[in-house]
DNA sequence: CAAGCCAAAAGTGTCGACAATCGACGCCTA
DNA sequence: TAGGCGTCGATTGTCGACACTTTTGGCTTG
């Protein structure tokens, strides 16, 4: 059993663990664009690059994997995964189901300080769109959305979005700035806040429809104008309330 | 080049992966619960077991993590994951969210071959009705709500499907038969295909909500009952009927 | 007899190595 | 010159090994 003998002084730190790092960094330079779609990531390479062996790299890219990031190719190796832009509406619809249900169902258990957290959110946004800094913006508008998913007070919700969130960032890093007006980002998440605070189910999803489409059209016309590559018919006819 | 003259003719070589064998014999042992919630799964037993060595081990069970059917803690190894009720609540909260909208849009855009499909595993469902095959209903359970999920036409919607199901899986297994009526089966799967076929996207909503849960509501119940809040997870042992 | 401590055993985290396989380059042949 | 074929380098898939950590089991001690 455990005795707990120890005093309190472990901090849990435990740097042992490479994988997480090594995750984290492809990660970071997937989003950030240093390793743009259809990259290769050889082992090798990063385990060099690091400083370290290959068997760590390996499971942090199968981590990756899983995650939708990056894209195993058996006896060839791993590559940062392509984005569609039917991969990226396929992704938008998947938003749009995920954040109806989490925005009622924050709305029905809203704490007054999820409340807060979410208007403190909001304040900040304002605040940098006045200072422009897309990066920033981008980071802000996710964190808001998380908020919202924490807020319904479902665990698997939460990594839910995220996966669908680190999917989607492949090519947000890659668009750079959504947002042309920039108090656009502010006029759009407003309402969707004030929809949950007033707690009406109804108006709730209405601002979660028209917000997460806008984006979401947005997305995919400027994913389409980029890489005309695919005419494949992903008419994804938009979806009637 | 294209001298591709040969369009399609895959015979699907025989994988060489072992991961993916190795995250397969794991997740059939899970959701068959020869690995019962808290065991811990030991690298160097499966790798031994397995007769290969425990890098591919390594690698499957960070998989299995990804997919929530393993924990892993950090320096003591991986273990199978424990669902509380509550965890399990949380995920039929998504399996609704998911469904929902997976029945909507299959009705949207239903082919004549999805519907035979759909069909074909409803009979199939009654047929094993009559056999009283605890293991195979669950599993022909399993395919008419994928295929639901496989006809809305969203690849992400589907694995998303297959993550929640999996993890379900791990109490599923436990619980051996969920239906004490073998005819209920059918019953409460008739109603959402009718709605399905019919359109009509509220009356869809309405059927699968009660649908999804009526046996939310059962697993939550016997789940408490089963393992009410016990911390004490180690020498649970349920190996022996 | 229980609790605590110490040593041995088991297991994880990481590494370097080796064979198998893939892609590329260059050579040979029409 | 164009296209097919064989060889070479590079990379992956897998393995065994080693250090360090956790767990276990026994032994001491109160």
């Amino acid at each position: 059993m455990r005795t707990m003998s120890r005093p309190v002084g472990l901090p849990v730190l435990a740097e042992s663990d490479l994988v997480r790092q090594v995750a984290r960094r492809l990660t970071d330079a997937i989003v950030q664009g240093r390793l743009p779609p259809g990259a290769k990531v050889a082992e090798a390479a990063v385990a060099r690059e690091l400083g370290i062996s290959r068997a760590p790299v390996r499971e942090a890219a199968r981590l990756l994997e899983s995650q939708g990031l990056l894209e195993a190719s058996p006896r060839r190796g791993f590559f940062v995964r392509e984005l569609s832009a039917r991969d990226v509406d396929e992704l938008y619809a998947l938003r749009l189901c995920v954040e109806r249900h989490a925005a009622v169902e924050a709305a029905r258990r809203l704490t007054p300080e999820a409340r807060d957290a979410l208007r403190r959110q909001l304040d900040l946004m304002r605040d940098l769109a006045r200072r422009d800094d897309p990066a920033t913006i981008v980071e802000a508008d996710y964190q808001f959305h998380r908020l919202i998913c924490e807020a319904a007070g479902n665990a698997r919700l939460l990594r839910l979005f995220d996966g669908l969130a680190s999917e989607l960032r492949i090519v947000i890093g890659l668009i750079g700035h959504l947002y042309d007006d920039p108090d656009e980002i502010a006029r759009t998440h407003e309402p969707v806040l004030a929809a949950i605070e007033a707690g009406h189910p109804e108006r709730i999803v209405a601002h979660v429809d028209h917000h997460i489409g806008v984006a979401r059209r947005e997305v995919v016309r400027l994913l389409e104008g980029l890489a005309p590559q695919s005419p494949a018919s992903h008419s994804q006819t938009p979806e009637s309330p």
